[in-house]
RNA sequence: GGGCGUUUAGCUCAGUUGGUUAGAGCAUCUCCCUUACAAGGAGAGGGUCGGGGGUUCGAGUCCCUCAACGCCCA
């Protein structure tokens, strides 16, 4: 028996049925299905170090919504959570928070406390401690954030089954990103090299191709005067980085270059330091930028690196790791004045070092005119402070395409593999891979990671044997090489000649999440699980990294399984703020997603989100969510005027011209619906079933209203059929909305249902119209009804009068088809309309002439 | 500099393979307390579909071109 409550409401209902979901199990993966009965979905773990915003609840609602079909479409989905809780931001969030930084050579203290929880005093001196102190505290404080990301994520409705949850720092994900990284050692697709790296000077460590960005910096140009050898006079020319002089191995111009082309093959002599370096071609060189010739130093930017390796000129790096000019001078600088002017820049940082190189080239003539401003890109780490620099340094990386081109084009066809939602982003893939220029770097020189696992052998005169590293058994993962010792070692060989070192780096955080559907899957711990969810069905992502997160996976599943990790990739858009700004803190136009619940609820918000078309940048909307209030309202109460009926005779058919076309219209949105849901379009879906939606209340409820009330003049036979049709039309119209406003949905649904919603199949076609005759054109039929519902309406609005007022005559005309459906219609527009007669006459075109009744005041 | 996207009503956006008079919501205005719902309902006004050119019987939709804005990558 249905059991509406007296005065529904939308209060208290996210607890109540989050409580009940969780208690029931509703959500539970069943990980005895077999791979085509799943619906399997790489979630994205969210950096809890970071702050909860709107862009979070809005992307993650479109996953959401997509679970929800599959499963009420009888899939068992595979939606598990993940935090990413490794890595750099986790470090820094910890330094601020406890007023702390990492320093390996303090000895651990297990009785530590740290001096502060949260907002340490501005002038307050970060106090070092251990590395594993360090690390206590990062579990500790990820520990507390994640419960804070758990929480708003069940506020919001995710139908995720938590008992997948994983973190990427924990033993299963080391275990795991070990394993692989050791697999691809093992079949040469991860090596160690020496070679020029970029390097952030604040962060202490390498970073890679994928983590940087150009950012525009004022810089200058300088001339500076070069002395040709032979004496036959100068050439002028234009750096941004004077301070790198020292460094200079050659000069370069555009092979066509016609200026200089009788000076390839010369040498000329460095301004201040007086070493002697040759006049080199190459087609990287830019005619028209400064003079057309550039000076070539050790290293300023990734194309001097290209043009060191591509020329085999030799090193003189001057730039070291802490970004300070290194004390000793390059062996080539050999004049004493060279050296005297080396000696005024060693231990300065760049800046300093420019200023005192441009106070010498001025003391000594060698620079023409004054420094002339300019605008132009420079290099940085997107987390970072300060340009990088380039050092060169030993880092591990794993082949991704950057330096071979085969490779590189195996993987480009692996992105057609995939089904891109919006489809216009598989060109962000591809363009990345095509650009790449070196392999993926994934050394970090940091200490909250993953760390690499492996030992190299330390030999008999101290040098270490990078070449033979150590590597563990399979058993011992995760290991710490730093704690743990190689079989056949022992600890006392630590740092001993003829004994062992660890490796001190960890792997960068992309490391470990490009393995999300293996660490989330079971891949080591559930074999059995993984080959029924692996690949993966979808990728739901931000666009802003896919070079980094989308590729890197790609790059792992390719060398692992020899497959793409998932068939599809849905890219989200971003959250704008009115004046179409991406949303950022700095603006101070964040809103914290949690107010937003309490104030028009989760199901409001999620309303939002899922109006938004995939991929689409979308404005932020509290009008929209308004809206999205409204309609959950407006389902608690017809649902209550459906259901105040009582039971209905299961066994009933709907017989009512209008009851089947109104029946027949909501087959075709479910069909929509399927359709738009199959291709992870919940927009349509949602804007199908909220149009059916409102029509149907404002219409069909109000048309057959009188009718399903059984009053005076209508059989029970038409009673039967309205009601019948009702109830059908509500069962399928609370399921297409349950993917998308979960809560108010399951609410409604219990009034009458004893299984969650969600768990109930999807509607169907068949079971709209079972029994149901057929109609020639239900659309022309409800066209030619709803018009005469509305021209007695607007007769009425017109004349100022209520909608209750009585029309005294009726005359419709219009084509037999359209007739026959009014007539049959008559008893609905009768009522809805208080009608007290009516005529039908044929004509060309279906039109309805009003006569309201005189009412006393008139 | 290369790639991609967007441009439709005051605002936010739909408009699928070209096909009646271009739609919705919000906002605005008018009216209505009708027993599922006033956190509601009925109705109205509002657009040379960014500019220009072309293909076609027919273009918001296809082609060319220009412009503005945004994103990704150099």
């Amino acid at each position: 028996m249905p059991n509406p409550p007296e005065k529904p409401t939308l209060d208290g209902i996210e607890s109540r049925w989050s409580a009940t979901w969780q208690v029931e199990g509703v959500y539970t993966f069943d990980r005895n299905r077999k791979r085509s009965g799943v619906f399997a979905i790489d979630t994205p773990p969210p950096t809890v170090s970071g702050s909860l915003h709107m862009g979070h609840v809005f992307s993650y609602t479109h996953t959401d919504t997509l679970a929800r079909f599959w499963r009420m479409s009888g899939k068992a989905v595979f939606y598990p959570m993940g935090w990413d809780d490794n890595g750099l931001p986790t470090e820094r969030r910890v330094q601020n928070y406890y007023g702390v930084t990492c320093d390996p050579s303090v000895a651990y203290d297990p009785n530590f406390t740290p001096p502060f929880h949260g907002d340490p005093p501005k002038d307050h001196k970060s106090l070092p401690i251990s590395r594993p102190n360090f690390i206590e505290l990062c579990n500790e404080l990820t520990h507390e954030d994640e419960k804070v990301f758990e929480e708003l994520f069940r506020r919001l409705g995710l139908s995720v089954d938590w008992s997948l949850l994983y973190t990427t720092i924990e033993e299963r994900s080391r275990r795991v990103s070990q394993r692989a990284f050791l697999n691809n050692l093992a079949r040469g697709e991860a090596y160690s090299q020496e070679a020029p790296t970029l390097w952030d000077v604040d962060f202490d460590t390498a970073v890679a191709q994928a983590e940087l960005e150009d950012r525009d910096r004022p810089g200058a140009y300088h001339t500076l005067t070069f002395h040709k050898t032979d004496g036959s006079g100068d050439i002028l020319i234009d750096t941004t980085r004077p301070e790198l002089l020292a460094a200079c191995v050659a000069l370069v111009a555009h092979p066509d270059d016609e200026r200089y082309q009788p000076l390839f093959g010369m040498t000329v002599r460095t301004p201040l330091f007086d070493v002697e370096v040759p006049i080199v071609a190459h087609s990287l060189a830019q005619p028209d930028k400064g003079t057309g010739i550039a000076m070539i130093c050790t290293f300023g930017d990734t194309t001097d690196v290209t043009w060191w390796r591509e020329l085999n000129l030799p090193t003189r790096a001057i730039i070291a790791r802490n970004g300070r000019i290194i004390a000793d001078a390059p062996d080539a600088i050999t004049s004493q004045r060279g050296r005297d002017n080396y000696a005024a820049i060693a231990g300065k940082n760049v800046r300093q070092a420019q200023t005192a190189i441009v106070e010498q080239l001025r003391a000594n003539g060698e620079m023409t005119g004054e420094p002339r401003a300019i605008t132009h890109p420079v290099k940085f780490f997107e987390k970072g402070e300060r340009p990088l620099e380039i050092v060169t340094s030993r880092q591990w990386y794993i082949r991704n395409g950057g330096r071979e081109a085969d490779l590189r084009s195996r993987l480009v066809r692996r992105g057609h593999e995939l089904t891109w939602h919006p489809d216009h982003m598989r060109h962000r893939y591809e363009n990345w891979v095509e650009g790449l220029n070196g392999d993926w770097l994934i050394s970090r020189q940091r200490y909250f990671g993953v760390p690499i696992p492996l030992w190299y052998p330390v030999l008999a005169d101290g040098s270490i044997d990078y070449d033979h590293p150590l590597v563990p058994e399979q058993n011992q993962l995760p290991i710490d090489p730093s704690t743990d010792v190689p079989a056949g070692h022992s600890e006392s060989q630590r740092g001993v000649p003829g004994g062992f070192i660890g490796d001190p780096d960890v792997m960068d955080t992309w490391a470990t999440s490009s393995l999300t559907p293996q660490i989330a899957g079971g891949w080591l711990d559930d074999p059995a699980m993984f080959v029924n969810i692996f690949p993966m069905d979808v990728r739901p992502q931000a666009h802003e990294i896919i070079r980094t997160w989308l590729f890197s996976t790609m790059v792992r599943s390719h060398f692992e399984h020899d497959v793409a990790p998932w068939s599809n990739a849905a890219l989200s858009g971003w959250i704008l703020d009115p004046d179409r700004k991406k949303m950022s803190k700095s603006k101070g136009n964040v809103v914290t997603p949690i107010d937003l619940f309490d104030k028009y609820g989760s199901d409001a918000v999620r309303y939002w989100a899922a109006s938004a078309r995939p991929g689409v940048d979308t404005a932020f909307s509290e009008e929209q969510m308004k809206v999205g209030r409204k309609l959950a309202t407006k389902l608690l109460n017809v649902t209550k005027f459906v259901l105040s009926f009582g039971d209905v005779d299961p066994t009933a058919v709907p017989t009512a011209r209008v009851d089947v076309a109104m029946l027949n219209r909501l087959a075709g949105v479910v069909d929509e619906c399927t359709q738009a849901f199959t291709g992870y379009d919940y927009a349509r879906s949602l804007e199908r079933t909220e149009a059916f939606f409102w029509w149907f209340c404002d219409d069909y409820v109000e048309l057959v209203k009188q009718r399903a009330y059984e009053v005076d003049g209508v059989s029970s036979a038409d009673s039967a059929s309205a009601r019948v049709a009702l109830r059908r039309a509500l069962s399928a119209i609370q399921r297409l909305f349950a993917p998308l406003i979960p809560f108010v949905a399951e609410e409604v649904w219990r009034w009458w249902n004893d299984i969650s919603i969600h768990t109930t199949p999807w509607p169907q076609r068949s079971e709209l119209l079972a029994g149901c005759s057929p109609v020639a054109d239900h659309e022309a039929d409800l066209e030619a009804i709803c018009s005469i519902l509305a021209a007695v309406r607007r007769a009425k609005t017109e004349a100022k009068v209520s909608q209750r007022a009585e029309v005294a005559s009726l005359a419709v005309s219009g084509p037999d088809a359209a007739l026959a459906a009014v007539r049959d219609a008559m008893i609905d527009l009768t009522f809805a309309g208080s009608v007290k007669s009516h005529t039908l006459t044929s004509g060309s075109e279906i039109v309805a002439f009003v006569t309201l009744a005189a009412t006393a005041a008139e």
